[in-house]
DNA sequence: TTAGTTGCAAAGGCTTTGCACGCGC
DNA sequence: GCGCGTGCAAAGCCTTTGCAACTAA
């Protein structure tokens, strides 16, 4: 499996300094940031990048299909890189952690026709909720 | 079963003009309302009714549990006065339409013990996506 | 009466935009 | 060199807040 650096250059994007470091602030498993905490972490390997560049690099992501959009609990939304692999989340309603899952079977066969209103179904996304083990602890 | 108004009347909900509005607007099954469309169609009923009510008043709803918030595709969040009653949605790619589901079977069911990552894992919210009839339509 | 609710206006958080400069190809 | 990408700052949208006046119970 590639990584998001790669798959990108083999696209023909156009790379920058602070592109690549979006990028490589995004790569890797259970990221789920927020516009600012990309910022935060790719400001601090290149000081000089923009919140304005970096909203930019990420809705460019989103629409290249390489980086999911999460509604977020909050108000800002969080950005997923594995778009390209279909996965669902649980989510921590103690102190907001992510975990991307992987259930089993498919979340479609448990509509029904009569509840699909005619609609073509084509997708499921599915938020677990629960305490991780931190915030269960007694 | 007793629509929203009679609900919160049971409670001891301090009832006002302005509030009354509010409720009767959302009653009704299929709504998901912005709390701009709130306010629009309260207004139209008492048009001295202020936005910052309406944010109060739905924010009190989704305290007392009587409203569920929905995260919203743009970045407005949507209000479904169904929260007594568990369900799902099927929201339109297209044009946005939303609607209740009820599937079969429990969701959490689908998600096993080594998906969990050692959280006490306690409910599922489903986002179902498709189009409808109108936006299939060749 | 009196605690809770309202309206107004201002502030707040997150995101987008306009425009001139700069840089990858 | 050309055209896209960047940075800055300002504006935008949605939501929350402070406070004085008001009102349901």
């Amino acid at each position: 499996m590639s990584n998001l650096l790669e798959r990108l250059r083999g696209r023909g994007w156009r790379m920058t300094a602070q592109r690549r470091v979006v990028a490589e602030v995004l790569d890797g498993e259970h990221i789920h940031l927020t516009a600012d905490e990309v910022l935060a972490r790719a400001s601090a390997r290149l000081p000089e990048i923009s919140r304005a560049t970096v909203y930019n690099t990420l809705g460019e992501l989103v629409s290249l299909g390489e980086v999911m959009e999460l509604p977020g609990d909050g108000r800002a939304k969080r950005y997923d890189p594995n778009a390209h692999r279909p996965h669902h989340h649980l989510v921590c309603s103690g102190c907001g952690a992510i975990r991307d899952v992987h259930p089993d079977g498919d979340p479609l066969a448990a509509l029904p026709a009569a509840e699909r209103f005619g609609f073509s179904v084509s997708a499921a996304e599915v938020t677990y909720r629960g305490l991780c083990p931190v915030c269960a602890a007694p």
